[in-house]
RNA sequence: GCCCCCGUCGUCUAGCGGCCUAGGACGUCGCCCUCUCACGGCGGUAACGCCGGUUCAAAUCCGGUCGGGGGUACCA
């Protein structure tokens, strides 16, 4: 009987929440939904300088947004709380002061600078903390203190050599000798990540941490940490460690916080699906078959082993990502695709909020149109807005030159005497008045009627839009496009 | 400098010794479908970084080399 699979989140909320911390909690939780383990969901907002409200909001719209669940944590509370971790300094300090007693700890009064001066004058080749606070005297301590200096709490790296079996890379070593003693807490007793991650990864009972390869050189360091607590009876074992390759922007560097397609809440708002967003980040660095690449949540859940996670490095291809979108799109029903575009359609005025019943019913009888040709949720009150906009507000986005609004007069002769005012008769009535009697080619034909009518060169089918459009408000724009060019000139100034 | 990770089409990947004259997807190019757009269909383009070894046989295993990336904080 193996013990239970427990991974969890750990964003930091400061800025705006990166496409690779969503890839990383996928992954988590592809992993975790696989194997019927639990989620734990905290906050890593220990730097102060940097961590805002605001962030720690868009994290959750996100994962709300993603549909990404968690068993504990943050806002659904638990037995390992509180959650975030600016309300956790007891717990730290705590553990600070059982590491100190037992010397896996030691207080260092050097600054940065003093450090740096050492290693040069010594010739060293060697960067980072060179130990010598390590075995201070009490006169030496004394000395200091009465300088008025505060320590950082350091850890006492222990000699020899640190592997473990990555899940994603297989057998890890570095040797101590190549990882300095490092800081736990800062010299005004703020604790650090060093400290709060490993500790609350062992009080949350955490058995797997998938995290990103820019972690994967710290790992020593926190094992060796690990390895302390479980001797003070803090943790009860360590836990197994994943790292997942970077996500890759243009060039050859890491997606920065300053590539526009770094931010996910900025997918959402372009009107991407949750399951484009997702099941393309999952392409980066798994598949899920040799000859697929469409699926859902439930599938990669299924599916998902860690060990079958590529090693290198991935590039984030937008391109890609919008393809995987509209594949996802074409999953989804009409109503779903409507129930989805609403927010989008409100926010843009083409329907009120609430929406109105007449609104509705249109709407419901116009997203058949659109739902299939649309590759992002903003399209919709583009293409959509000629049917709702009120005739005083129509306006055309594209022109019609001379020649288009003749044809769009003969369009208009052609629909005037329409008995009945359906797709199948409008189409009907155009096609011979156009097509048989001006001889055109189709595009040629239909292109200025639909500009006339919708406003614009992109639209639903025309035939089925002017239907939907109705008699009056279709004629009524045929005749007004016929005979208003946008220009100053007017239509029969030539004739004269 | 030192340490660690990574190396298959432009990009994401499949491949875990013979099924590979290397498969799929995105991109791109050409054609078809077509009332616009989107979708769709057909076809083309294009990769195992390099050098050694192991083996009857290597993209797959080993070593080296080169290249890329990351770390080397009182950030996370």
């Amino acid at each position: 009987m193996s013990t239970p699979v427990r991974v969890r989140f750990c964003p930091s909320p400061t800025g705006s929440p990166h496409v690779g911390l969503i890839r990383t909690a996928l992954f988590n939780y592809a992993f975790a939904r696989h194997h019927g383990g639990q989620i734990v969901f905290r906050m890593e907002d220990t730097d102060r300088e940097r961590s805002t409200q605001e962030s720690y909001d868009a994290i959750l719209d996100l994962w709300r947004w993603l549909g990404l669940d968690w068993d504990e944590g943050i806002e659904v509370g638990g037995p390992h709380g509180p959650y975030r971790q600016s309300e956790r300094g007891e717990i730290y300090r705590d553990v600070l002061a059982r590491l100190h007693e037992s010397s896996y700890t030691y207080d260092c009064f050097c600054t940065n600078d003093e450090v740096v001066a050492r290693r040069q004058a010594s010739g060293s080749k060697m960067q980072g903390y060179d130990g010598f606070c390590r075995d201070l005297t009490d006169d030496q301590r004394a000395a200091f203190e009465a300088e008025g200096r505060n320590p950082v709490v350091r850890f006492r790296m222990p000699d020899g050599s640190i592997t473990w079996n990555d899940l994603v890379r297989g057998d890890i070593t570095f040797e101590s000798e190549n990882v300095p003693d490092f800081a736990l807490s800062r010299a005004n007793g703020d604790p650090l990540y060093t400290l709060v991650n490993p500790v609350d990864d062992a009080l949350m009972e955490i058995t797997h941490v998938l995290r990103g390869e820019d972690l994967l050189s710290s790992t020593p360091r926190q094992l060796a940490l690990f390895a302390a607590l479980v001797e003070l009876g803090v943790a009860r074992e360590v836990p197994a460690y994943g790292h997942l390759p970077y996500v890759m922007g243009q060039g050859n560097k890491k997606l920065s916080k300053r590539d526009p397609e770094a931010h996910a809440l900025a997918y959402r708002d372009q009107g991407f699906v949750p399951e484009g967003l997702l099941n393309y980040l999952a392409l980066l660095g798994w598949a899920i078959a040799a000859d697929r690449d469409i699926f859902s949540l439930e599938e990669m859940v299924e599916k998902f082993d860690i060990g079958d996670v590529n090693a290198n490095p991935a590039r984030f291809d937008l391109k890609k990502a919008e393809a995987i979108n509209v594949s996802q799109m074409r999953l989804l029903s009409v109503e779903e695709i409507t129930h989805r575009a609403l927010p989008f359609l409100k926010a843009a005025g083409v329907v009120g909020d609430p929406v109105s019943s007449a609104d509705a019913q249109l709407l419901e009888l116009a997203m058949p149109l659109v739902a299939e040709r649309i590759n992002k949720l903003t399209e919709a009150p583009t293409m959509l807005g000629f049917l709702f906009v009120d005739e005083a507000d129509f306006e055309r986005h594209d022109d019609l030159d001379d020649t288009a609004r003749s044809v769009v007069k003969t369009a208009y002769d052609a629909l005037a005497g329409l008995h009945e005012w359906s797709t199948a008769a409008i189409e009907e009535a155009l096609r011979v008045a156009l097509i048989e009697g001006l001889e055109l080619k189709p595009r040629v034909a239909f292109g200025p009627v639909r500009i006339a009518a919708t406003g614009r060169k992109v639209s639903p089918p025309l035939f089925e839009s002017l239907e939907l459009l109705g008699r009056d408000r279709s004629l009524a724009r045929l005749h007004d496009a016929m005979s208003d060019p946008r220009s100053d000139s007017q239509p029969d100034s030539q004739s004269d």
